[in-house]
DNA sequence: AAGCCAGTCAACCGCAGGGGT
DNA sequence: GACCCCTGCGGTTGACTGGCT
C-alpha cells in the first residue's frame, strides 16, 4: 500500500545536520563526488542519513559554489520579473542568478519578496488576493524562449501606490533595480517608444528604454514591474484624468521625485 | 527576566519524470 | 510497453532567533 520510502525512516538520523556529519559529507563527495548515486552514497560516506536528505544538504548548503546571505536589488528585481513569467519554477529562476540555489530564491520569495508585494498591495483597498500565476503561458516573447508570458496574476496595484511611501521604498529600493528589471528584454527584440495602449503595456511588445515609469500592472492584473514607458508619455501619465491609469495599465514612477508629478 | 510572536531558513515530504531493464 | 529505481523539483513544516511587550 503506498509508495516505499526511499529509505528506513527508523535507522536514518533526520533533523539538522551536524558539523560532523557536514564533514563527512564534504570529505566523501570531494574524494569520491556523487558518483550519481545518492542512495548508496550514505552508507559509503559512513553517514547515517538519506540519500535524499544528503543531496539536499550538499546542493543547498555545502556545495562551495553557492552563496548565501542577503538578496541584491538586482536579484529581487530578476526573481520578480522571472516568476511574473514563469511562475515558481524555481529551479529555474535561481539558474539565471548566480550561486543561488532554487531553495534560497523559493525562501526568498515566500519570506520576504511575496510580503513585500501583498504590503505594497496593502496600498489600496482595490486589490484582489495575490494569485500565482498560472503555469500555462499564454503567449511569448519574440525575444527569448525563456520568456514566457502568463497573464500577470498578481496583486494588482492600482494609481493610488503612488502616494504609498511604503510601496515607494520597498518594491523599488533604487532606479539601480530598474536597470535589471529591463535585463529580460536588452537582446534588442524589445522596442523604444513606450506605447501607454493597454495592449503593450500586457503584452511587453513595446518598452521604452527612456525610463520614467515602470508598469506594474496590465490587462490581467498584476503588480510585476514589467515594462516602462517614455518621460514622454509619464507627460501624458502626469496629466491623466482618470488616477493616472491609463490603457489598461498601471504606472509606478521609478524615480520617486517623478511622483509628485503624478499625485 | 520571561513569555510571546513573527520572521527566517534548513530540512522533509511527496510527486513527476527520465532512464534503464 | 510495463515496471522499477533514482533524481529533481516544489510545497510545506518546524526549529531557531531576535524583537517586542
Amino acid at each position: 500500500m503506498g509508495r516505499t520510502p526511499c529509505c528506513d525512516r527508523e535507522a536514518v538520523k533526520r533533523g539538522p545536520w551536524s558539523p560532523e556529519e557536514d564533514d563527512a559529507l564534504r570529505d566523501y563527495i570531494n574524494r569520491h563526488g556523487t558518483a550519481g548515486n545518492w542512495i548508496s552514497l550514505p552508507n559509503k560516506a559512513g553517514l547515517r542519513r538519506c540519500g535524499k536528505s544528503c543531496r539536499l544538504r550538499w546542493l543547498n548548503y555545502l556545495r562551495p559554489d553557492i552563496r548565501h546571505g542577503a538578496f541584491t536589488d538586482e536579484e529581487d528585481a530578476i526573481i520578480i520579473s522571472l516568476y511574473s513569467k514563469l511562475g515558481s519554477k524555481w529551479s529555474t529562476i535561481a539558474a539565471q542568478l548566480e550561486r543561488r540555489t532554487d531553495n534560497d530564491v523559493k525562501n526568498h520569495w515566500n519570506t520576504k519578496l511575496k510580503r513585500r508585494l501583498a504590503a505594497a498591495a496593502a496600498c489600496t483597498p482595490l486589490l484582489p488576493l495575490p494569485a500565482p500565476p498560472p503555469l500555462a503561458a499564454t503567449h511569448t516573447s519574440p525575444s527569448s524562449s525563456l520568456l514566457l508570458l502568463p497573464p500577470l496574476a498578481v496583486p494588482t496595484v492600482k494609481t493610488e501606490a503612488y502616494t504609498c511611501d511604503d510601496f515607494l521604498q520597498q518594491l523599488l529600493p533604487t532606479a539601480t533595480a530598474a536597470t535589471a528589471l529591463r535585463d529580460p528584454f536588452a537582446d534588442g527584440a524589445a522596442t523604444d517608444g513606450g506605447s501607454t495602449s493597454a495592449s503593450a503595456a500586457s503584452s511587453g511588445s513595446n518598452w521604452s528604454a527612456d525610463t520614467g515609469v515602470v508598469v506594474v500592472g496590465g490587462g490581467g492584473g498584476g503588480l510585476f514591474p514589467e515594462f516602462c514607458m517614455s518621460s514622454d508619455d509619464l507627460a501624458g501619465a502626469a496629466t491623466a484624468e482618470d488616477d493616472h491609469f491609463i490603457g489598461g495599465g498601471y504606472y509606478y514612477p521609478l524615480d520617486p521625485s517623478l511622483s509628485s508629478s503624478l499625485v
